[in-house]
DNA sequence: AAAAAGATGTGCT
DNA sequence: GCACATCTTTTTC
């Protein structure tokens, strides 16, 4: 796929992340993801999304009240949170009205733009193994802790657009991968049949 | 069987 | 506050 479709993005309004987290974790997916760098736009569609809560959601890094470390969780809707893990990092987006402390945690996109690009940032070219994991696709996107803190609409090197190509898809829930709190939830959403979604057999 | 990924955990400047 | 180690699960060979 080329580039036309992004002469004329439609970027996502910050309203758009001041609902509750399980709608927005659902209409994310589809939507477009793109890093810009070297002048070029590169990421995907993403189809794989978890939302974290506040009340009630042991799992969220929210759950024990804001600190020095998750403090940009409890910041405006449309914040960026990102967190390390592993010596890599996760990417998510902040929900809610400003001091909820819930966001979307962005687990896989279908790379489309820029995949020379992500293939040297990841050091490997299986297409699969690209971007279907949280740490993967930031390592792709070359997405660090100094996006941490920062709104989207205000950090000119990460756009988020609505998708006006393919937005015909099931959504599929499931319980959250990877936590050991909260594990019966089905907060995480799928794009049906979607080959790089994470963990599929 | 071996490698990779990951809502962790520790430790130091 | 930031860098990085480490162990369980999942995926690949």
């Amino acid at each position: 796929m080329t580039e036309p479709e992004l002469d004329n993005p439609k970027q996502l309004v910050a309203s758009y992340f001041a609902e509750d987290t399980e709608s927005v974790a659902r209409n994310l997916l589809g939507a477009l993801l793109l890093r810009r760098i070297n002048e070029q736009w590169i990421g995907g569609r993403i189809v794989e999304t978890e939302a974290y809560l506040h009340e009630h959601d042991l799992a969220s890094h929210s759950a024990r009240g804001k600190g020095n470390s998750n403090a940009a969780m409890f910041a405006e809707p449309g914040t960026i949170y990102v967190y390390p893990i592993h010596a890599k990092v996760c990417f998510n987006v902040v929900t809610q009205p400003e001091n909820v402390g819930a966001a979307v945690l962005v687990r896989a996109l279908e790379p489309i733009w820029g995949i020379d690009v992500m293939e040297t940032h990841r050091g490997l070219t299986t297409p699969t193994r690209l971007t279907s994991g949280p740490a993967m696709l930031c390592q792709a996107l070359a997405i660090d802790r100094s996006f941490n803190g920062r709104h989207f609409t205000d950090e000119p090197r990460l756009m988020l657009c609505q998708n006006h190509v393919s937005t015909e898809f099931d959504i599929v829930a499931s319980p959250r991968i990877g936590i050991s709190k909260s594990v019966d939830l089905p907060l995480r959403f799928f794009i049906k049949d979607n080959r790089f979604v994470s963990r599929r057999k």
